[in-house]
DNA sequence: TATTGTTATACTCTATAACTATA
DNA sequence: TATAGTTATAGAGTATAACAATA
C-alpha cells in the first residue's frame, strides 16, 4: 500500500485550464490590436444587446464585483467605447451605453471571436464540437453553476 | 442580408472559459484553507517528483515567466514549503526544494485535487469522462499547444 | 435602514525590461 | 557576450470593505 499522489495532469479540470488558458490568449492577443481586453468584450457584448444597463446589473450579468464594474466602466469611457449616464428615475442609480464608436467596435470584435473559436476547434468534427458543447452544458446544469460575483 | 453579430455563449471558447473557471475557483477555495494558491500547488507538485529544479526550469515546466516563479518561490519560502539553495556547480544558479513540511503537505493537497474533480465531474460517465479528456488532448496536439512562457 | 455606485486597499498573476553576478 | 536569477514597474482581475448620496 503506496501512498498515492495524484498527478497534476491525471485531473481533467488540469487539462480543461489548460486548454481555456490557450483559447482565451489566444482570444486576448486578437483584442489586442483593437486595444480591448476579453472582460472588455464581454461587457461591450452584453451592451451591444442591451443599451443602458445599471453597472450593478452588468456585474450580476457577467459575474464581476460592482468594484470591478466600476474599473472596467472607467478604462472604456477613458477609450470612449462607453459613457455613464444617470438614471432619470433613481437619483443613485448610473446607466452605462456604448457610444456611437462602441457599437460599431462590437461586429468586428464578434467577428474576432468567430474566428479565433473556429480556428482553434478546426480539428474536431461538427458531431464533436457539439458533443463538447453539451458535456460542458451539462457541467453547467449539474453543478448548478451561476454567475454570482460575491459582494 | 443582416449583419450577424454572434453571441457570446456562441462560441466554444466562453463555455470552456466559464466551467474551467469554476472548477479553479472551486479548486482555490479548497486549497484556501491551507494558504496555498493554485499556481503554487502546481509548483510544490512539481518540485515533489523532481527535487532540486533550477527556477529557470521550473519557469518553463509550469509556463510562468522566470520573474513570477521568483515572486512564487518568495512566497513559499515565507511559508517554509520552499527553500532555495545555491546550485554547487554554477554560481550564478540557485535550486529550489521542498521542505519537510513542504513535501508532507503535498499528499493532502492532491488528495483535495481528487476531490475537486471527483465532485465537479461526478455527473459524467466513466466514458463520458475518458472521451472529454482525449478530446482535449486532442485539442492540445493538434494546435501544438506547448507551455511557453514569453520571457 | 437599505441600496447604488464609487473609492480605497490589498493580493495574485502577467508582461516587460533593467539589473547583478557569474560563466 | 550570454545566461541565471532578481528586482522593478505596470496592467488586469479579484475580493473586501468603507463611504456618500439617495431611496
Amino acid at each position: 500500500m503506496t501512498a498515492r499522489v495524484s498527478d497534476l495532469d491525471a485531473h481533467l479540470g488540469y487539462w480543461l485550464r489548460f486548454v481555456s488558458n490557450h483559447v482565451s490568449q489566444s482570444f486576448a492577443r486578437r483584442l489586442q490590436d483593437r486595444d480591448v481586453t476579453v472582460a472588455e468584450w464581454v461587457a461591450m457584448r452584453r451592451l451591444f444587446d442591451e443599451a443602458g444597463v445599471a453597472p450593478s446589473l452588468l456585474a450580476e450579468r457577467i459575474g464581476m464585483t460592482r468594484g470591478a464594474i466600476t474599473k472596467l466602466a472607467d478604462r472604456l469611457i477613458d477609450k470612449e467605447l462607453v459613457a455613464r449616464r444617470p438614471d432619470p428615475q433613481d437619483g443613485r442609480a448610473q446607466i452605462l451605453v456604448l457610444t456611437a464608436r462602441g457599437r460599431a467596435l462590437v461586429p468586428e470584435l464578434a467577428a474576432l471571436a468567430d474566428d479565433n473559436d473556429a480556428e482553434f476547434f478546426r480539428s474536431l468534427t461538427a458531431q464533436e464540437r457539439r458533443g463538447l458543447r453539451r458535456l460542458l452544458e451539462r457541467l453547467v446544469d449539474q453543478n448548478e453553476l451561476k454567475i454570482v460575483p460575491v459582494d
